[in-house]
DNA sequence: TATATTTGCGGGTACGTACCCGAACTCATT
DNA sequence: AATGAGTTCGGGTACGTACCCGCAAATATA
């Protein structure tokens, strides 16, 4: 049981050119001191011979190391969502560190722009070969991705986009989308007539996500011709207290609201304000498969989690950029993640 | 940027141990030839610097292949599910046949049970390292699972498992839990009294599968108090003309089904069926995500699809086979996918 | 005791690619 | 014609592991 050896390599390629391997290698990599005329002959038998590297073999000769860094919000105390992504790169990372990838984080504030320009900062000054980032500040991140095309940088989004920043990839959901199905979910079975309410708890940030899913989620109605009204209601201060009264004074004054959709993790904090004030009986929707979430999706105060697979963001993403650097190979520009839909009942074998 | 220097291998442990670097490898692949007391040593040292082999290097040196057998289901005229798991095997077996690994499939007819043991007789004939397969007939797997023990060679099960066969690993759906999913998703919207269909489109062949999905369809209403009539039908004959005569029988009989699961991926002749006989009011929750059903959905006939992942179940089960056999590393004996919901909304995400 | 066999081990080459170290060759300038 | 700089290329070694070949010592057989 051999190895076929209709495999052909360099050496074959060198045989064919009547050069030497080192020069084949040279028009691999097109470094210079070849003649035009060898490196057109030595292109031709390439193409001819549908040459393919041997990776194994070009790892193990390299003593390069090829180093990304990976730009993510910190995990804060009042959402673990960030945990996830980190987790599919440090899977991503195990996975290809033995062919000399080495990954080197940094964390920025999702409340301080600064320091998401900080660290910016710090990957520029270090010498990376490329980026993975979640570009959760639209301004911030317009300015680094201008400043790695000019240094050839290639960089990878993750969880939100941003168009036509020449980034080798996106890796997120389509939040548009994700929206829509929230509502059809939301509204699945309501009654004809019926009044929701729209809950965006976020120090004003990452509006950018929010909009791209209100906007499906609004559509979604209206392309249903669906009566019935949509509240809405932005939430700044992101602890459970002020949470709580925010949201008893819109319950105040909408007493027959039926439904609520939380337009990103902290559903669990609404979850909670519910429980406590006995109004399991208002449908609730939001998002992720964060362990809180996760808790009141089993009690039953949450009935659907929505969720982008965070840890599958952060494996592509990175195996992205490992594909273009290590193998040369080309990746996908937008690659949307599925919508799952998490219920009490399907969460046990949920693969986030 | 060079590679760590931090790596031990073959070389420092022979120097190390005061042996040659044969020696070593002698030891590391258990060959015979070294005495008791030099090979306690070596280990003791490979223990010591937790030594990892170097994969690139040991493939690349290494002159054998390994070859795996496949065992499926042929794409039958009525259902093209088991397109999908060879779309994810052929996916694995691209990424890992620079590692020397070569894959031969073989086919069985799904309502023909002699069929599989002439497969499994030739894959035994053949010199194979590792077997992927669909149990889909109970006892012929058995038989053939103790044919593969007795000559150590391990095997994986895809689709439907079959306990207690000392298999390296299931990777599957749990079909009692996604019977159970079915029934959630049916009943959300449903008036508290309610007479449903299940729905049994097949010849009586994987009835093991069925029967496990019914009943975690039953017991979510067991579980959740839920009143109303649950009707069954097995349609034996699968083509087009007895699912709508048997169907125009129950539905005769009982006018007041609001609701129809279909235990496997021929919902969309039920949906074809509602579709001519004008009845797009009741709900229609089925299996698998054929393009069909697809469509179905998308036309509103079909409010739900189940998946379980079919093609992830083959690119995961043949990975499981590499795992082992090449990398010499665990796999989980039981991996359970996902129970995907799959809506109009969502469909065109959604990953096979 | 002489000879055959087994056991234990080291030397060395190969896998396919990367890349260093020069060698040879071209061409312009003295 | 000699010198030098630049261009183009080949030889050779290394990456970490697999495995063949063959040698010496230990043991068995005569």
């Amino acid at each position: 049981m051999e190895k076929d050896n209709t495999y052909f390599g360099v050496k074959e390629i060198a045989r064919r050119a009547n050069v030497s391997i080192a020069t084949v290698d040279r028009v691999i990599h097109n470094r210079t001191g070849v003649s035009e005329k060898t490196k057109r002959k030595i292109n031709e038998i390439i193409k001819e011979l549908d040459y393919q590297p041997n990776i194994l073999a070009s790892r193990l000769a390299s003593r390069k190391i090829i180093s990304l860094a990976v730009l993510l919000p910190k995990v804060s105390p009042e959402t673990d969502f960030w945990e996830a992504p980190l987790k599919g790169i440090d899977r991503a990372q195990q996975e290809i560190k033995k062919y000399g990838v080495q990954v080197s984080t940094f964390l920025f504030d999702l409340n301080d722009h600064k320091s998401f320009s900080e660290q910016t900062k710090l990957i520029l000054e270090g010498t990376f070969h490329g980026v993975l980032l979640a570009p959760s500040f639209v301004d911030e991140s317009r300015e680094f991705a201008k400043a790695c095309n000019k240094l050839k940088i290639p960089f990878t989004f993750i969880d939100s986009d941003i168009p036509d920043q020449e980034n080798l990839a996106y890796i997120g959901p389509h939040l548009f989308q994700s929206g829509y199905v929230g509502a059809k979910l939301l509204t699945y079975r309501l009654k004809e007539k019926h009044k929701v309410l729209v809950v965006n708890i976020s120090k004003e940030t990452d509006t950018y996500n929010y909009l791209q899913i209100e906007e499906g989620f609004r559509s979604y109605f209206k392309d249903n011709s669906l009566p019935g009204e949509i509240i809405r209601v932005d939430i700044k201060d992101t602890d459970n207290l002020s949470v709580t009264r925010d949201l008893k004074r819109i319950l105040h004054t909408n007493e027959d609201i039926e439904a609520i959709f939380v337009t990103n993790s902290r559903v669990s904090a609404v979850a909670s304000f519910l429980e406590k004030n006995k109004r399991g009986d208002i449908s609730l929707i939001g998002y992720d498969f964060l362990k809180e979430n996760v808790r009141y999706l089993n009690e039953g105060l949450i009935d659907f989690l929505i969720c982008h697979k965070p840890e599958e963001q952060g494996y592509r993403g990175l195996m992205a950029l490992y594909q273009t650097l290590v193998l040369g190979s080309a990746v996908e520009k937008v690659h949307f993640m599925p919508i799952d839909i998490i219920t009490r009942e399907n969460q046990a074998f949920y693969q986030n």
